[in-house]
DNA sequence: AGCACGCCGACT
DNA sequence: GTCGGCGTGCTC
C-alpha cells in the first residue's frame, strides 16, 4: 500500500506532478522531498496527499527521500501560495519556489540554526583579570560584556557601541570566538520611547481591538505624524500576546538603523530578511520565523512569504511604494498579496503612508479598509511650502532659473542643505546636432544615448551599448552637437561653477553602487553643514537629513506630461514625500517645483489642497477614464529578436482574447518598442471586475500556450502591471 | 525551464 | 564520415 504525493515542482508549468510514497514515508503537505524528475533530481513541496492519480501507478515516481521532517509551509501559506498562483497565473512550483530562500530551494542541509556570536575565551578571561588592563576602552567594555556569556552582534550593539574594531581586535589576540546561539538569547528592556499623542492612541488602539480577526487598516498620516510609533505600540500588544508581528518596508528603507531602532524600542531579536544579506543568514531568519522563534520579522518585499505560526499582525510601511511590485517571473504585489494573507490568517493588516496608493483610498471609499488619519505633525509648526517656479520665458543656467538659484544661495548662506532632484542620471538626455536634426540614438534601443560629458561616453541606459562622443554630427559633419535636456551630472556641474566653495554630493547610479555605500554616504549626511545634495529617486528616501531645508524638484513637467496615467499620482507622491525631508520644527522649509506649466490644474490642486486633495482628483480622474482602481487590467507582454514573430504572435492572441465580459487592446507597441535588438509589444486586457478578468484569463491563456510558435517567443502575463503605460 | 532526441550543414 | 545547429516533445 503506497500513497499519493502531489508536488509543486519548480518547473513553469501549469501543473501538478504525483509521486508515490511508501507507506511507512511520513511527508505532510509543505515538506521538501527531493523527486526524480525526467532525467534530473529537484526539490519539490508535497501540497497534498492523496489516495489515487489520474495517472496509471506504474507511470508514478517514488520519491528519493523527505527533506523535512516537519513542514516547512504551514498549511495557510500554501493555501495563500496557491490563491497567488491562480490569481497571478502564474504556475504553483515557481510561486513556491519564489517563497522559498535559495538556501532551502536545494537538498543540502538546512543551515545552523541559531545567530552568530562572540564568545569569550579562556584567554580572554585571563585578559579581563589583568590588572594592567586599560580600562574605559571599547575593548574592555567588549570584554566586560561578554564576561557573563556570549552575545550575538545585535546584543553588542545594544551593549557596546561601535565595537567592530575592538572584536577585531580580541579575536586577533585569541581573547574571543565565533559561535551560535540560539535566538533572542537575551532579550534587554524595550525603550519606552514617546507617549503616544491621541491620534495615534486611536489608530493603535483600533488596530489592537481587531487583532482577534481578519482587519485591513490604512494608516493615513502625515509626513512626522508618528506611524513608526503607532506600529511599535501594535506591535508591542502583539508580543504581548504571544504572537508574531511581519513587518514589510519598501528595500531602500530596510537599513541598520531602522533594524536597531525596532530591536531597541521592542526589546526583542529582529529576524530581518532582505536582499543584502548571504543567503545562510537570510534561510536562518527564515526558518527562525517559521518555527516560530522569531518575534518580529522586518523585511522587504518577498519576507511576505515568510510561514507565521503564530501570526499576530502585518504592517506595510509605505504601502505606495513601487517596488512592492515584482516586476519579472512571478509578478505580484507584496501589498495586495498581504492583505489576502492577513485575510487567511485572521488578523489586521496595517498599510501606512503619508502618500497612500489610490488603489488604497479607493478600498478606503469604498469601505473595505478602515482609513486611520494622522493629521498632526509632531512638534512641527508649519508644513513645508510649496513654490512653483515659472520657467516660461525665462534664461535658464543648465535647466535652473534665476529665481531657483537665489533661493538655493540664500539656504546655503544660512548654513543648511540643499536638495536638488532630477530623475536622470548623467549629463543629458540628447545629444542634438543643431545643424541637420541628427541626434545620438541607441543602435539597440529605439531610444536616445543619454551623454556621460565626465567619463567622455554616450551611454544607453536601457541596455548596455555605449560609445565615445563624437567630435562632429556623423550625419552632416557638422560641429555643432549640443546636449539638450538637463541630468544629475549637468546640474552638478552648473550648481559647482555656481557655488564653488560649498560641497556638493551627487547621489545616483553612478556614484553610488549598492545599498552598503549608500547606507555610508547618508551616514556623512546629517551632520555636514552647508551643502547640496544632487541626486535622482534614490534620494527621495533614506535617512533623516537634519539640515535639510530646501528641496528643489527639476523635472516636474515630466510627471505631469508622461504617457504613463500613473505619473501623476508619483509626482505628487514625490513632491509630497520630499517635502517632509525638508521639514523641520525649528526652521521653515520649502520645495521648488520647476514648470512650464504653473497653471497646471494639478499643480494648483496640489499647493491648494496637499496630497489628498490630489489624491481625490487623481481618483476622479481615474473614475472617468476607466482607469484602475475602476478598471482592472492583465497585460501580456512578448518580446522576440524578429519583428514579424512579435507581429503574429500577438495578433493571434489579441484575437483569440474575445471574450464578452472583457475589452482588449492592441496589439499595442511597449512602452520600449525595441530594447537590445529586441522587438516588445503587448495585449491589454481590461475588465470592470476582477472576477471578469479572473474568469478570463486562464481559458484565454491556456490558449495562447497552444499557440503553435508560443515557443519561440518570451512571453508573459502581468496581472494588475503598474507600468503600462 | 532543462534535457534529450532528431534531422540537416561545414569541418577536424 | 562527425560535431553541432535549434525545432519538438516530455517531464508524475
Amino acid at each position: 500500500m503506497t500513497s499519493i504525493l502531489r508536488l509543486a515542482l519548480p518547473v513553469p508549468l501549469n501543473t501538478l506532478f504525483d509521486y508515490r510514497a511508501p507507506e511507512a514515508v511520513v511527508a505532510a503537505p509543505g515538506c521538501r522531498v527531493l523527486v526524480p524528475f525526467g532525467r534530473r533530481q529537484v526539490v519539490g513541496v508535497v501540497v497534498e496527499r492523496a489516495t489515487d492519480s489520474e495517472l496509471d501507478d506504474n507511470k508514478l515516481k517514488p520519491i528519493e527521500r523527505v527533506l523535512d521532517a516537519a513542514p516547512l509551509l504551514t498549511p495557510e501559506l500554501l493555501a495563500t501560495l496557491r490563491w497567488a498562483a491562480r490569481y497571478y497565473q502564474h504556475p504553483l512550483g515557481e510561486v513556491v519556489q519564489a517563497a522559498l530562500p535559495v538556501a532551502l530551494r536545494s537538498a543540502r542541509g538546512l543551515p545552523e540554526s541559531g545567530v552568530p556570536a562572540l564568545r569569550l575565551t579562556a584567554a580572554g578571561h585571563a585578559a579581563r583579570g589583568d590588572p594592567q588592563r586599560r580600562r574605559g576602552t571599547r575593548l574592555d567594555a567588549l570584554l566586560d560584556a561578554l564576561a557573563i556569556g556570549p552575545l550575538s552582534g545585535a546584543d553588542l550593539e545594544t551593549r557596546v557601541a561601535g565595537f567592530a574594531s575592538a572584536v577585531r581586535t580580541a579575536l586577533a589576540r585569541g581573547w574571543i570566538e565565533r559561535v551560535r546561539v540560539a535566538s533572542a538569547t537575551r532579550p534587554h528592556a524595550a525603550n519606552a520611547g514617546p507617549p503616544l499623542n491621541e491620534e495615534q492612541r486611536q489608530a493603535a488602539d483600533a488596530v489592537i481591538a481587531a487583532s482577534e480577526g481578519f482587519a485591513p487598516f490604512l494608516l493615513d498620516g502625515v509626513t512626522g505624524s508618528g506611524k513608526t510609533e503607532v506600529y511599535l505600540e501594535i506591535i508591542r500588544d502583539c508580543l504581548a500576546r504571544g504572537r508574531q508581528a511581519l513587518v514589510l518596508v519598501p528595500e531602500i528603507a530596510l537599513t541598520p538603523q531602522a533594524l536597531r531602532r525596532f530591536r531597541e524600542r521592542l526589546g526583542v531579536d529582529i529576524a530581518a530578511l532582505h536582499s543584502g544579506l548571504g543567503e545562510s543568514e537570510r534561510a536562518r531568519a527564515w526558518l527562525a520565523a517559521a518555527r516560530g522563534e522569531a518575534p518580529v520579522i522586518l523585511g522587504t518585499r518577498s519576507a511576505l512569504f515568510v510561514p507565521l505560526p503564530n501570526p499576530g499582525v502585518i504592517v506595510i510601511d509605505e504601502e505606495h511604494d513601487t517596488s512592492y511590485k515584482q516586476q519579472e517571473g512571478f509578478r505580484y504585489h507584496a501589498r495586495d498579496l498581504a492583505v489576502m494573507r492577513a485575510k487567511a490568517l485572521g488578523i489586521p493588516v496595517l498599510l501606512g503612508s503619508a502618500t497612500p496608493s489610490l488603489e488604497s483610498l479607493a478600498n478606503v471609499g469604498a469601505g473595505r479598509y478602515r482609513s486611520l488619519p494622522l493629521r498632526h505633525r509632531a512638534g512641527l509648526a508649519t508644513p513645508p511650502a510649496l513654490h512653483v517656479v515659472d520657467l516660461r520665458r525665462q534664461r535658464l543656467q543648465h535647466g535652473l532659473a534665476a529665481s531657483t538659484l537665489d533661493a538655493i544661495a540664500a539656504c546655503l548662506a544660512k548654513g543648511e542643505q540643499v536638495l536638488v532632484f532630477k530623475n536622470r542620471r548623467g549629463y543629458a538626455p540628447v545629444l542634438l546636432c543643431h545643424d541637420c536634426g541628427w541626434s545620438a540614438q541607441c543602435p539597440e534601443c529605439e531610444r536616445a544615448l543619454t551623454l556621460h560629458r565626465h567619463a567622455g561616453r554616450l551611454r544607453c541606459h536601457h541596455c548596455g551599448f555605449e560609445q565615445a562622443i563624437p567630435r562632429a554630427c556623423p550625419s552632416c559633419g557638422g560641429l555643432a552637437l549640443h546636449p539638450l535636456g538637463e541630468g544629475t551630472e549637468r546640474l552638478e556641474e552648473a550648481l559647482s561653477a555656481r557655488f564653488p566653495d560649498v560641497p556638493i554630493v551627487r547621489v545616483d547610479r553612478d556614484t553610488t553602487r549598492g545599498r552598503r555605500m549608500r547606507d555610508a554616504l547618508f551616514d556623512s549626511l546629517p551632520d555636514a553643514g552647508a551643502r547640496i545634495l544632487i541626486g535622482t529617486q534614490m534620494l527621495a528616501k533614506g535617512h533623516d537629513l537634519p539640515h535639510l531645508t530646501l528641496v528643489v524638484v527639476v523635472g516636474v513637467d515630466e510627471g505631469l506630461y508622461s504617457i504613463d496615467f500613473r505619473a501623476s499620482e508619483r509626482l505628487g507622491q514625490l513632491v509630497v514625500q520630499v517635502a517632509g525631508r525638508a521639514s523641520r520644527a525649528e526652521r521653515p522649509g520649502a520645495v521648488i517645483l520647476q514648470t512650464h506649466d504653473p497653471a497646471h490644474p494639478l499643480l494648483g490642486v496640489l499647493l491648494n489642497g496637499g496630497y489628498r486633495a490630489l489624491a481625490a482628483q487623481l481618483l476622479e480622474d481615474r473614475h472617468n477614464a476607466g482607469l484602475p482602481p475602476f478598471a482592472h487590467f492583465a497585460l501580456l507582454r512578448a518580446e522576440v529578436k524578429q519583428r514579424d514573430v512579435l507581429d503574429a504572435f500577438l495578433a493571434v492572441a489579441a484575437t483569440a482574447a474575445n471574450d464578452p465580459a472583457i475589452i482588449t487592446h492592441g496589439p499595442l507597441a511597449a512602452p520600449m518598442p525595441r530594447r537590445a535588438g529586441v522587438f516588445r509589444g503587448q495585449v491589454l486586457i481590461e475588465a470592470a471586475d476582477r472576477a471578469a478578468l479572473q474568469g478570463f484569463l486562464p481559458t484565454w491563456l491556456d490558449a495562447v500556450r497552444a499557440l503553435p510558435g508560443e515557443r519561440k517567443l518570451r512571453w508573459s502575463v502581468d496581472v494588475d502591471p503598474v507600468d503600462l503605460y
